[in-house]
DNA sequence: CTATTGACGACAT
DNA sequence: CATGTCGCCAATA
């Protein structure tokens, strides 16, 4: 890898290497769903355990990613973390949902 | 190679 | 609209 995190020694699956690389082309203030982010349907679990195993912790951005339906979703350090992070970054959050999500949401 | 697990999704109730 | 069930995929034991 080129761009991604240096301090990684990465032994990454093709799967993971996309994801991550998509990640980086998260805009501010905007989010993806994990499905999305998948490439395809069905993998967003799979995408899950990519971003809780997220080699890159802070250098890659893993809380603008979020569920199909709006909501946060998990988060290795508490969903209220996430949301401060999110809320930095321009994208709000209100009653446990993106607002605006429709609109800021890459497809 | 099989079984288990998990930051999910769509549909039925 | 809130919960429950089943199905998905990739990583790990």
């Amino acid at each position: 890898m080129s761009n991604l995190s240096s301090t990684n020694s990465a032994k990454l699956s093709n799967f993971e290497k996309k994801v991550y690389l998509s990640l980086t082309k998260v805009q501010r203030g905007k989010v993806v769903t994990y499905a999305t982010l998948a490439g395809f349907p069905g993998a967003a679990r799979a995408i899950g355990n990519a971003m809780n195993k997220n080699p890159f912790a802070p250098t890659l951005l893993c809380h603008r990613v979020v569920k199909n339906d709006g909501s946060l979703g998990g988060f290795a350090h508490r969903t209220r973390r996430k949301m401060e992070l999110l809320r930095s970054g321009k994208v709000f959050v209100e009653n446990e949902k993106i607002a605006d999500f429709e609109k800021i949401k890459l497809k």
